[in-house]
DNA sequence: AGTAGTTATTTGACAACCTCAAGCATTGGG
DNA sequence: CCCAATGCTTGAGGTTGTCAAATAACTACT
């Protein structure tokens, strides 16, 4: 009666992978709310480096949307006190994006709170979770590598 | 020098799951685009079950969202003449969703682009994609056995 | 029956995100 | 000096999302 009877493992795995990354997302999104920021702001915060002033069109890139959207970010967290831009002294046309104090302290919390691995991880065996781990980072090592020759674009 | 010298291997399996999830969320969103749909519409065209109809409120439940959200989405499904609202008759209250042949065409399409697995799990090797897929289905079973629990939430 | 309370959906106001096209300032090459 | 290219901003327009209030329909209680 079903059409779907074969699935293959990669599909399955797929199809698990899409689930638990949409309740994370919610959970995590509902975390942030708390922190008073959107998902694409704590994004965008823990995306920044303390250290190095970033571009914006470099975080555009990074969160894979358009150099302008950015621009609306930007303003909402230097509204906030979280970032601020700088000019470049080299180029005064490109604005690099630095945390301040109060963003590092924020982003922080941020940190803590996205690399804290859902229930649905934790509750996994040891041997599981290192496995995961393991496979997973065989993954986006082929997505890094297939990333890498995508640069030259179409 | 770096603080972050230690990491769980749950906590790693997490920043992997992410990244991974991030950009899969952004290819399969531009495929979607091409068919005309956002992400939200092809999810929620994706969770209406072809044969039985959907009351709004259980497909917020399912959609992570507020049941006046569904409203919108509904409207812009059925003004494309994906969907229709139907008043169930029992409860003239509640109103289903049923999906339209041409609905049934594109949603066919939708599942078939969302279980296509992303590039970086299809490289990986079949013993690798078929750990992945078990220890995902254990890792959604405990999602579903934490979720019972706490349908009694306050 | 009639009244009150509950439930499902809708509406309206508002904010964030996102894209595209157009605009502005700056840069760098002829 | 002129002109094309680059980086960011602005404005229009659309989708998603939340909340509070409105509406309609059901339920229970008197």
């Amino acid at each position: 009666m079903q059409t779907k009877t074969k699935m293959s493992p990669a599909q399955e795995a797929q199809k698990f992978f899409f689930e638990l990354g949409m309740v994370q997302r919610m959970k995590t999104g509902a975390k942030l709310a708390e922190l008073g920021l959107s998902f694409s702001q704590a994004h965008a915060l823990r995306l920044l480096d303390p250290d190095e002033p970033m571009p914006m069109s470099a975080l555009a890139e990074r969160l894979f949307c358009d150099a302008s959207n950015v621009t609306g970010i930007a303003d909402r967290l230097e509204a906030r006190g979280l970032v601020q831009r700088e000019s470049l002294v080299g180029d005064r046309r490109v604005k690099a994006l630095t945390i301040t104090p109060s963003g590092m302290k924020l982003r922080k919390q941020v940190l803590e709170l996205m690399s804290q691995p859902p229930d649905a991880i934790a509750a996994l065996s040891d041997a599981d979770q290192r496995a995961l781990r393991d496979i997973l980072a065989r993954a986006v090592e082929h997505l890094r590598a297939a990333g890498e020759s995508d640069q030259l674009g179409r």
